[in-house]
DNA sequence: GGATGTATACTGACCAGTGAATATACACAC
DNA sequence: GTGTGTATATTCACTGGTCAGTATACATCC
């Protein structure tokens, strides 16, 4: 979504590119390193000479989607006017409107990790829960501008709570009613 | 987990029961219908016999837990003590007790869903969804005893959506912490 | 002897990863 | 500026293994 350029994709690039499409859209084991390959334009013997396995791959398609997905949470956060219960509330109400999309898959992030979760020390897992934390961090320097830094912690957290809530009862219900219920929660325990 | 008794389990139990364990443990897609099979002590023939496809077995593992997992939430906001939201926050209580257990691995019915997306109208989807929303009826039953009903629906939502959230981030950062947190989130809201 | 249940052994498809060879490009020598 | 060496980058064809599902036959019970 973010960053495109019509400077041509390094090769490398290009296969993360087509494994991030193809790991989203349809899971990370559903998805054959063929087919990975097949859909970037080249052979999987070439696949195989940038990436060591399928694992490295799933590991990089995670470790690139990390800085978009915050900024575009930043952007969301910084594009809706109110207070801050207001604009944390806007993030929820533009994921909703994303999740009408019907091709819309969730977070790729905790999607990996469940599909994983056999692999306890994955890089994969190590990336989500990395980026998860981010997100969570970054919340919680932009509550500590209102409230004292212990109680922001604990708000951050219960945000994030309500928006993986709301990315997997979305998901499951094909309902983003959910997700827009969820921002207002978050909303409400913000302005308690 | 619930509903052991002494008496000899028939063969197509025996096989729900290996399938769930396993299933469970490791995930849908990473467990053959062969480890299934040995793990019930028999061989896969015999389970074709019991079972047209692995996505039927599946699906019966879903049906199977869903009756138990919804008793063991009532039991659980039963024994607690106090108003209604304390209940609640006593679910998730039991719920972070649980999760300690390093073989803790989040809700079955979350994960199954994750990894059979791409099947959209998977009979193991629609088993989960089922489940989801009798859990969401059965908590909007309870609150209508002390709220308007259209309100009581909007917490119940909040209240699954914590849930939910707690299984995706628990199961990711693997701290437990997190599903206290989500009840009190609960509780605050309940209060409201 | 028919219904029910179980076992052995197989098929066909798929899939992660590899071996060996080839193409391209830039270096430096002469 | 032509030859030669070395890195990078890419291809085709293959292997070893796994897995869902099946053909067929054997047993047991009514």
């Amino acid at each position: 979504m973010a960053g495109m350029t019509t400077t041509t994709l390094s090769t490398r690039d290009r296969i993360i590119r087509a494994a991030g499409k193809l790991f989203h859209a349809e899971g990370i084991r559903a998805v054959s390193v063929d087919a990975v390959a097949e859909t970037a334009g080249l052979t999987k013997r070439t696949l195989y000479y940038h990436f060591r396995s399928k694992d490295d791959l799933i590991a990089a398609y995670l470790e690139t989607r990390d800085q978009p997905n915050l900024l575009l949470f930043q952007r969301w956060f910084a594009e809706t006017p109110g207070d801050t219960a207001d604009k944390v509330e806007g993030i929820f109400r533009q994921l909703a409107a994303s999740a009408r999309h019907p091709k819309w898959k969730g977070c790729g992030f905790l999607r990996t990790s469940v599909e994983l979760i056999n692999l306890p020390g994955h890089p994969a897992i190590v990336a989500a829960r990395a980026h998860k934390k981010r997100v969570e961090d970054w919340l919680c320097s932009v509550l500590e501008q209102d409230k004292p830094p212990e109680h922001a912690r604990r708000l951050a957290r219960q945000v994030i709570l309500l928006l993986d809530g709301a990315f997997a009862v979305v998901l499951l219900h094909r309902d983003p009613g959910y997700m827009e219920t969820a921002g207002e929660a978050a909303a409400e325990l913000l302005r308690q």
